[in-house]
DNA sequence: TCCACATTGCAACGATTGTTTTACGAACTA
DNA sequence: TAGTTCGTAAAACAATCGTTGCAATGTGGA
């Protein structure tokens, strides 16, 4: 299970030396790990048939400052197991990260958990919707912004459907005024959510528009407006939330709507190309300045 | 993950009706399951930013005689999973992917290899440079946009440091014209490399400016003007490229810099929090509309 | 045999737990 | 507007927690 336990190893390498009733307090422990963390220290102690004290005792014993010490890390190493396959990863620099590790550790672990099936079918749920629809509204406040606005970028590149909901000075709901049954709102909020995005989401309902949800959790306000709801996380080990994820999935719905019809998507790709190449919006090397 | 939990799918049908404070109380039970069961009722309550009362609150709530019932469920869940190896395994073996699996399988990779020591000292770097620097000014056109928008977003909630270069209809170089030697610019650009981009970097360059770099290439074009560059994938299964490394780098960089002075950043958050807060702009409910 | 010492069980300690009570304030109703 | 209900924060509560001191027990060396 864990063969990179230090802990686990010291009980072991001092198994001998300990006085009968350690042994059998530590035997206890090494095989229920998980009681460690899960019960209170009095009734791991009853159910390994030694007094509260000895417990406390073999924290001491082991070099620690008490029996907390030893809760604490088997708690960890529940945490970490959450994080399945975290060992698969690497082994070596689990001891001692640094923020920037700590960070895109996590962020690669989030994204991977979006590719578990029932992630999936919800990835394809929406993506259907969205290619049923008219038109596609993208929504995003504030630090979703982002995350709307690489959803339309993407989506002007492929085609015509898509029109971002972002106008200035107040506007930003304007684009729905045409807005009918037939399109989809493309609604992205996380928490804390913007009072005006989860707004714009109801009346987008009201209309009887399809609404389409990207947001982080399972009782997340839009989970009430919307036909589909496609969750990420956005836990981060920061101040602020990441949005890593969140764009993750904008990037995959992208992918799916353009292998719904390859040919066109390649054919309209091609065309934004020569576009952009007449206007030479692109270059490859630091132009020369005049 | 546990789709067959019971208590789960209870919290989440109750939710709507629950107050406010027992809702932000059981969106902290959603998110931090193992929690639950790993530490203190009233630790629990603390990160959830509630009354330990109202977990007690909740418990009943529910239909249950007290907290302890919750602690149990989830401490039970933990229990079960121990012996949850088949479904790990199960998903190893499915070679056949479907485009949105492979699309995060490869995104989670990516971000991953950005956690490689190379890469963490570059980012270290950078970060180490932008925070010397009295004002930072952002760059990133077209697709790039998402990520400086997103940089710039989170720096004005830590403070006044940085400053968007996006102006409309051409403008978006003016920001630079009180820029000197002590300011740093930010250059976002990934292939195809925006002409504008490039040209604007060299005229940092040109004003002495230190110029920091995210792009996607050893050999790209920021290479030969910045001070500093980190390098983030972009190839994906699908016609485009994927931002979701250049997001996280992103993330990173701001999780360095409000790492440096954690109390002030923290103060900093508060102080937008109350702003935020004044001008009513969350909200966690969908509002009534009138 | 006796002593020195390690090990153990027991009881009591303060700290912290989960819960209940109380009082205040906001929101709704008539 | 006054009255009422509802939701929340804070304090008080008993119970339980992890810990410690001390006496009882057992063990090995002189």
């Amino acid at each position: 299970m864990s063969q990179g336990d230090a802990l686990r190893d010291r009980i072991i390498g001092t198994f001998e030396s300990m006085p009968p009733q350690l042994q059998q307090a530590a035997r206890h422990i090494l095989e229920h790990p998980d009681e460690v963390a899960l019960v209170s220290m009095r009734e791991l102690a009853r159910n390994a048939g030694v007094q509260p004290s000895t417990m406390t005792r073999l924290a001491k014993f082991l070099g620690f400052a008490g029996y907390e010490d030893i809760r604490a890390h088997h708690a960890q190493a529940i945490r970490l197991r959450v994080d399945g396959f975290a060992a698969q990863q690497e082994r070596a620099s689990t001891s001692d990260e640094g923020l920037a590790q700590q960070m895109l550790h996590s962020l690669s672990l989030q994204i991977a958990r979006l590719g578990e099936p029932a992630s999936i079918a919800r990835l394809e749920a929406a993506a259907e919707r969205l290619a049923r629809a008219r038109r596609i509204y993208v929504l995003g406040l504030r630090s979703c912004h982002l995350v709307a606005w690489h959803f339309h970028y993407v989506m002007t590149l492929l085609g015509e459907r898509t029109e971002h909901l972002d106008g200035p000075a107040g506007t930003v709901g304007d684009g729905l005024m045409r807005a009918g049954a037939k399109d989809v709102l493309l609604a992205i909020s996380i928490n804390p959510y913007a009072r005006h995005s989860l707004e714009l989401a109801q009346l987008a309902r009201e209309k009887g528009m399809g609404v389409v949800a990207i947001t982080d959790s399972e009782v997340s306000p839009l989970n009430g407006v919307a036909d589909e709801v496609i969750l990420c996380a956005t836990e981060s080990p920061t101040f602020f939330h990441t949005l890593a994820p969140a764009l993750a999935v904008s990037e995959v719905l992208c992918g799916l709507l353009a292998n719904r019809d390859r040919a066109a998507a390649l054919e309209a790709l091609q065309k934004a190309d020569r576009h952009l190449l007449a206007l030479n919006t692109y270059s490859s090397a630091i132009p020369r300045r005049q």
